[in-house]
RNA sequence: GGGGGCGUGGUGUAGCGGCUAACAUGCGGCCCUGUCAAGGCCGAGAUCGCGGGUUCGAACCCCGUCGCUCCCGCCA
């Protein structure tokens, strides 16, 4: 017999059909037997009548909670049944995986374990609705990342996430062993989106995993992360990588709230605000003033940087003022930014960069690229870099490469920002962290 | 790498110098013709992370250690 979804059950009054799921509660009664069923679209009441059949009551009597079954059975319209006004009456049930007892924790009781616990046992975690649903909203958002990059041209691609030298600066990569020779895990497409540039793609993005070897112990960053990365070419400074971005993130925005607002409402406990666009844009030597002028100090050697708690400072004062919780700080000084940013023409200490704030929380870097290798190699050396490794990438600029930039963002830093999540590690589906290889 | 916090039955917590360690939930058993966050009764389950010290006495105070967690640094 075929299956039917929880939620269709409705329009199969009186009907026998098919449904599999998980045994969230068993309430054993003498004469009577409730179980209430899960699949992923919702719950349903299955009723037993035990003097019918004794020794499938006995079976039932034996099983564990979040149990694998199968259950046919007819529908019933039952204004007496809470859940939905409707009941199945049971005919016969097929335990398909039985589930040890005890559990490790149970996913739906009302105190959960720490984050930790939950962790090591993740498909557990995982069965509670709620991150079911964050889930489902992940596939809308890239699927709406998507749509909003093919619809405007974009080309996808995938680059090697095995790299032969360091890239930037060295010191986050992961290193292996590869034949002869020591490999590294890419810390980011960086060099490999600008190259797709150098191609003639004038438009890429890429979706893909980034390492770092960073030994991070905070609630937003991870060891392995899904990086979303965009380039674009013909540009004529990091504004035009901006309105880009903006306008993108408004339309995943929109689109999860389409799909998936009620459900936002239900899991989450708020209503999905659509950013407005243009985003803020606050340059940094003015979101220094604003630090003080708000009182706020930032620590003596940050030399126009701004540390975590001054972008949460900065993104209260733009809620406060442009009631927005997006914010783009831009013009960054040169001390703080890798070798590859283009500098401002009428102030060589500043770079065409911005990074992006949302609800306080960083969650993309972008800039426009130098292309002239002349320049480029100069800043490199600037910074200390030795130019040998990196010659293959000075080398993309040699051949006509248009003036170009680009941004790249965390997938999972998104997912907590927009559904309001204070840890990383429930925004993704298994967490990498230095103290954390399993599952 | 630096700093703060926490570590008590399976899980979540209370206890913070005199405990035969409490509560909730879960687990096992019995009872209950219809429950629905089911209910009632009974029961099992913790040498209070580990090591050392102070004390007549330590889950509780001190030191060390390990683990987790958060913040800073670094970043997405």
């Amino acid at each position: 017999m075929e299956r039917t979804l929880i939620k269709d059950l409705r329009s199969k009054i009186d009907q026998t059909v098919k449904i599999s799921g998980w045994l969230q509660t068993l309430r054993d009664q003498k004469k009577i037997q409730f179980l209430i069923l899960r699949d992923t679209t919702g719950l349903v009441q299955v009723a037993h009548w035990k003097p019918n059949d004794e020794s499938l009551a006995e079976k039932i009597s034996t099983l564990g909670a979040e149990s694998a079954v199968s259950v046919i059975g007819k529908v019933i319209d039952n204004p007496v049944v809470k859940l939905n006004q409707l009941e199945i009456q049971l005919e016969s049930l097929v335990v398909e995986n039985a589930a040890e007892s005890p559990l490790p924790f149970d996913p739906f009781a009302e105190t959960l374990p720490t984050l930790d616990y939950r962790q090591d046992w993740r498909y557990m975690d995982l069965r509670r609705p709620v991150n079911y649903a964050l889930f489902q909203i992940e596939t809308t958002v890239e699927m709406a990342m998507r749509e909003y990059w093919t619809k405007n041209n974009f080309i996808e691609i995938h680059s090697p996430k095995l790299t032969g030298s360091p890239s930037e600066s060295g010191a986050e990569l992961f290193s292996l062993d590869y034949f002869e020779q020591k490999a590294y895990l890419a810390q980011s497409p960086q060099f490999y989106k600008q190259m797709a540039m150098a191609a003639g793609f004038e438009r890429i993005f890429e979706i893909g995993p980034v390492f770092r070897a960073d030994p991070s112990f905070t609630s937003r960053h991870m060891t392995e992360f899904t990086g979303v990365d965009m380039e674009i070419s013909w540009i004529d400074s990091h504004d035009d990588v901006m309105k880009v971005e903006e306008n993108w993130l408004q339309y995943i925005y929109s689109r999860v709230k389409e799909v998936h607002g009620e459900q936002i409402k239900e899991h989450f406990g708020f209503e999905l605000t659509v950013p407005t666009v243009p985003f803020p844009r606050i340059p940094m030597r003015e979101a220094v003033e604003i630090l003080k002028s708000r009182g706020y100090t930032l620590p003596a050697d940050k030399k126009g940087d701004i540390d975590p708690g001054g972008e949460r400072e900065i993104a209260a004062y733009v809620k406060e003022k442009f009631n927005h919780d997006f914010v783009f700080l831009t013009d960054w000084p040169v001390s703080v930014r890798p070798f590859y940013h283009m500098r401002l023409e009428n102030d060589p200490t500043l770079t065409r960069s911005f990074d992006l704030i949302a609800n306080g929380l960083e969650i993309t870097t972008g800039a426009q690229r130098e292309h002239r290798p002349d320049i480029l190699a100069k800043q490199a050396i600037e910074k200390g870099l030795g130019l040998g490794p990196i010659q293959y990438y000075l080398d993309f600029f040699r051949y006509g490469c248009p003036p170009h930039g680009g941004f790249g963002l965390g997938l999972s830093r998104l997912m907590m920002v927009m559904l309001n999540l204070s840890n990383i590690r429930e925004a993704v589906y298994l967490f990498r962290g230095p103290t954390r290889l399993t599952p």
